[in-house]
DNA sequence: AGACAATGTGAGATCGATCTCACACATATT
DNA sequence: AATATGTGTGAGATCGATCTCACATTGTCT
């Protein structure tokens, strides 16, 4: 009952042919009489031969497969990008591979390494870790293509796509100050990673500009899911002198702090203001809607595939660094504050 | 500066062994001196050596990579039952290639047969038809393991799981007409999908239970999609006689019926009551809150993950069928109408 | 002493597809 | 007639890991 598929072998016994004939058959090259190309694709016809991957990768090295190395897939910002890269894995005749890090630097080398054995053909990566990042260079060293995403790593040089994340910080809080306000809190992930240093530095800038003397007590720290954020927006709010707007470094955090407002009483804006890093889905069925700073989510996923199908088609310029903007929407999460 | 990566017969050559003895200590299996072991391991250890998964999987015919097929990564729902089986595949020594049908069935049929020709180990899918499914009685063919996720495809013979659509869509449109609603649209997907003939069948079940003759008009057909939903929202409620309640059959459609009432200027629940079919993470964030019918989506993708190792690891017992119960969680979107 | 296990090890086959090489036969060129 | 060129095909090596088998070398038991 259990067929194994057809093998090469199969075909050319059938074609009574050689394996060599019948792979020059199938696969169009070198010379291959006209009758005997036809006995071979019939008999591949018949018996729905489908040709084994991977012996052909074993052969020439390579899967046809492109690894991705996300925080998580279910963080709406890193879907999105996944889709995009499967689409146009798709279309290059790849299928991907992803595997979530869950922003553990443990899990992400020890995924890489998995995957690696596999002899996926190249990757990318959205790094836990801004500064430790042996594996990475690794990749780079076995000339192995590697595509950088929302984050970039240091001593790696390899392409990547990122977003403008210190100066659309740097806008919202600019923003906040402008309306106002002075006690600004961030919400935001571990320093850590990529994006919140950068995110940070946005944050700091603008208060530095602003004359605003910076404030620990007003920087909370979670992971970026809405279950902790919810956790650390009610810290940040239960101090003697809370903050008057807060600053949250992505949508999921913006979710979490939307939930503990709402548990804590606090009405939006007019008890507090809120800026979110990364627009989402429902930003404007709220009421307030949010005011956010936009990446352009549609486009970094697609960059990203690019440049890796580019350096997988042989391309081996010098690495391409892609950073697109970031925007403020204002809705209407944000009021004036009236200094106290 | 190319380094490839060190291979057998590498550890084997700097250990001064043959092949044979270098697998066997790497491995442990048959006899190996003690001696030898600790040099074999020295050697494999010095020169980094990883194993070349290809190989191992062309020599015992399968890949330890399992692969999934979904409607759209991008939604909610599959996004966490692709995350849920990622983690269990992982603790499995498994890695997860995943592919979007995008509800296309030639998608769904070609991803298959790019993956089968991987040697891939096993399979969840979300098969996009319910009735067109030779590719997947294919798989049972040849004893792949195959498990069906939230819809069945009929004549396939597999585990799967699934939710009880047809009694959640029943409780959602009863509770409708408990609360006097006589007019009820239905925003759907296309019928081929399982769940959309499930949810379908529990629509009019109710209906005909209280008494009330459908009406074709209040139905919509829409790709699940937040910009199609809005679409058919729109067309739905632009009629003479416009449905006084909608239900929507799942998260991306209940959103687009939210963004398409505010365009309409509608006014939830006083205009036109509302539920969805799904639960999602921003609906107790509108005003009002939207009432749901919800199913235990992160309980989903572990069962399947759960049954396909079970599969790999032997097990022949007959194929499983799982469901999971659905429940209404009643929130402010539907609100009592005076018979007119 | 001779037979028989237990313990270690290596040579070579295998998985399936591909590619180099050598060989066959035709036709064309001097 | 002898050499070149063009076509078509098959034998066998290769990719890397594994596994069967055969062959050693010990030690143990009658």
């Amino acid at each position: 009952m259990v067929r194994k598929p057809a093998t090469l072998k199969d075909v050319a016994a059938l074609a009574d042919v050689s394996r060599a004939t019948a792979a020059r058959a199938l696969n169009s090259y070198g010379y291959v009489g006209d009758e005997t190309a036809q006995k071979v694709q019939a008999a591949a016809e018949k018996l729905g031969y489908r040709g084994n991957r991977l012996a052909q990768a074993l052969r020439n090295g390579q899967l046809p497969i492109v690894g991705c190395i996300l925080g998580d897939i279910q963080n709406p910002f890193f879907a999105r990008i996944a889709h995009d890269i499967e689409v146009l894995a798709r279309e290059c005749g790849h299928n991907l591979v992803i595997g979530s890090s869950e922003e553990e630097l443990g899990q992400e080398i020890s995924l890489l390494a998995s995957l690696r054995s596999l002899s996926i053909r190249g990757f990318v990566v959205a790094p836990t870790s801004a500064d430790n990042n042996a594996h990475l260079q690794g990749l780079i060293a076995e000339n192995v293509p590697l595509v950088l995403i929302d984050r970039v790593a240091e001593d790696v040089e390899s392409d990547h796509v990122v977003v403008d994340n210190e100066g659309g910080a740097r806008k919202a809080v600019e923003y906040l100050i402008a309306m106002g306000h002075r006690r600004i809190g961030l919400l935001q992930d571990d320093m850590r990673i990529f994006t919140s240093r950068e995110r940070m530095t946005g944050y700091r800038t603008a208060l530095a500009a602003g004359g605003i003397e910076p404030d620990d007590r007003l920087i909370a720290v979670s992971q970026s899911t809405v279950e902790h954020a919810v956790d650390a927006t009610i810290r940040l709010f239960s101090q003697k002198m809370p903050p008057t707007a807060l600053f949250t470094v992505d949508s999921l955090m913006t979710q979490g702090a939307l939930l503990a407002f709402r548990s804590m009483g606090i009405s939006i804006p007019h008890d507090a203001s809120l800026i979110g890093f990364d627009d989402f889905n429902l930003a404007t069925f709220t009421d307030p809607q949010i005011t956010v700073v936009s990446q352009p989510v549609s486009e970094i996923g697609r960059a990203a595939a690019r440049l890796l199908f580019d350096r997988l088609s042989g391309k081996s310029d010098p690495p391409q660094k892609i950073r697109f903007e970031t925007k403020l929407i204002v809705r209407g999460s944000v009021s004036r504050h009236s200094a106290g």
